[in-house]
DNA sequence: AAGGACGATGGGAACGTACCCACCCGGAAG
DNA sequence: CTTCCGGGTGGGTACGTTCCCATCGTCCTT
């Protein structure tokens, strides 16, 4: 009794007494079926514990009703940053609702990249979902090339192409800066990712345009590039006391960096807020347990997440859909860093 | 020249000048082939750019390449717990190396729970993931009953039928509780996770063991159960030191209850690790960054993750594979609250 | 020199579904 | 009473692959 052959349509055309293609019509919910009919053919359905074979569906439809979410991280960052698990979880909601399957791609080397690559022109995804996005990165484009429908968690530039969401990173930045003048601080340095990511740059130019608006220089040695790890904000802090010994503040464009600036701050024995107030970015899990409890600016990552998934199940079910772009808004989250 | 068709085996034969079933050869690596006819169909392959339909081909082999990862947690848990992510990347690892795909797949609520049931049974999966199970989880027995490969991380109870890996609990929590006798402390109480997961009773029972074992009593009055999250971990610590104003350290059974417990001793004015030592479990990113560092018992998460899609996969190949109980060792970290 | 044996090959069938199209039938319109 | 129409129905076919089996040489054995 164990191996039981599943029951196909034809079983259960032939328990209810009626014929393929009708089981396919109630099944698929076409009206045209007598209401005796969907009755025979349900109850047979149920007797039997028949389900639909999705690959075989597959296979004639040409859709797989799943959608790829490529994380292209090094092993590093998934752990560490909960952006990530956040933007999971709001893909994962966005998708329940149409019973969309969620295929995760971790891409850490040259290898799961070819690999990644395959899968795509193997067609076993509708669609992708790209987080994490560096300027020069070739698979947006081949992508689109592809014809696969994608949307960006970010983007590569201002400029571009494909449907994408992404926080309000300027904004979000300027108003970090201004809460710190507002504070009364004199010179607000800043740290920042990596600068062939827009996310990066947006950040960075959100620190300089609220400088340049309340009449302070912009200059670039108040500026650090890190990596977004802990390790890289620990580095950057140190060149930017080196460099700027009577900083009195500094903006971090990431909360985990901030971790790190604040543990080197405190290597150094200047007391935060006290000599050095510290502005984080992400609101994270980590900004409410480091000592002390890190200001931060939030984005509403899971919303990200729904919102890029949202986006993609319209293209794939239209592909001549308009490309969006949407902006999402941050904000300030207070505490005693600053 | 956008829409192109792809190329199917039939076409890439036709150019070969060979059949379908010697390109279906050459593609799946079979002896049976002749150089010349290889060389041809790879040159044929190569200038078609030719990639095989796995939808086309699990239909034939029923097999989807493709297994289910799945955290059945409420949404705030995988935002907190680094434990989930380094679970994945674990997972991830493993799969690479067989070109398997990994179906991510959230659990929050009864709706979602019913999708998986039927995307389960729908067969688009080879083998499941299961991560935190619960002690009257319905899930595992019924993919048991299924017969559809799966192992756990963790286990439903000391009796698990199905193959399982999990760090050890009880020896993990042990040491804790013999470091913090070590070092002097008389009234040792513990924070649980939920008692109806086995996690959660394997490291009470080594908070226990450990306890008698230096002479102690293990009263229930030192044990308060939490749910693994920090406002959980927050409440049980109070409700401790209403019980027993006098402890002198306190065993948590994960760094995120521990962090709410850190603030609770700190808002009660009690020092640590002067008046009351802490020590949590995971050494999650978040235990080096509370006030003060969280001294936490290491368990080998990524590895955990790696070792069940292993078994997983070695159990999809061969159905008669024997069930495997894999114990992984943990590790005491010590920092600043111990 | 004839009979196997074995390597190489290709055609047919099957996997389980969706869709095209032809068919049947009853009621409304002429 | 015939004709037409359209709702309801089911058989044939296609989707792209793998596997079974039959076929065809060629080389080795007796």
């Amino acid at each position: 009794m164990e191996g039981r052959q599943r029951p196909t349509i034809k079983t259960v055309a032939a328990r209810a007494g009626v014929g393929r293609t009708t089981v396919s019509r109630v099944i698929n919910g076409s009206e045209l079926v007598s209401e005796q009919a969907r009755a025979a053919v349900l109850a047979a359905i149920a007797e039997l514990n028949y389900v639909p074979n999705s690959v075989a569906r597959g296979l004639v439809t040409s859709r797989t009703n799943s959608v790829a979410l490529v994380i292209p991280e090094s092993e590093s960052r998934l752990g560490s940053e909960p952006y990530f698990s956040a933007v999971i979880r709001g893909v994962s909601t966005a998708l329940a609702e149409t019973r969309t399957q969620l295929q995760l791609v971790l891409v850490r080397d040259q290898a799961e990249r070819d690999q990644l690559t395959e899968s795509v022109a193997e067609r076993r995804v509708d669609g992708v979902l790209l987080v994490s996005v560096h300027e020069h990165d070739p698979l947006p484009g081949l992508l689109e090339d592809m014809g696969l429908p994608t949307v960006l968690a970010g983007r590569r530039s201002p400029a571009e192409s494909l449907s994408h969401v992404h926080s309000d990173n300027a904004g979000g930045a300027a108003t970090a800066v201004s809460h710190l003048l507002a504070r009364g601080r004199r010179t607000v340095a800043t740290i920042s990712g990596p600068l062939d990511m827009d996310v990066a740059r947006s950040r960075l130019q959100g620190w300089r345009e609220a400088l340049e608006k309340a009449g302070h220089e912009a200059s670039e040695r108040l500026v650090a590039a890190a990596d977004f790890t802990e390790e890289g904000g620990e580095a950057a802090m140190r060149s930017l006391l080196e460099q700027v010994p009577g900083l009195d503040a500094v903006f971090v464009a990431s909360d985990v960096m901030a971790a790190g600036a604040l543990a080197e701050l405190r290597r150094q024995e200047r007391s935060v807020p006290d000599d050095v107030a510290v502005v984080g970015f992400d609101d994270s899990i980590i900004a409410r347990h480091t000592n002390p409890p890190l200001t931060s600016v939030r984005q509403p990552v899971e919303e990200i997440g729904s919102m890029i998934a949202h986006i993609l199940l319209k293209e794939i079910g239209n592909p001549e859909e308009p490309r969006q772009r949407v902006v999402l808004p941050t904000e300030l989250v207070v505490r005693e860093s600053s």
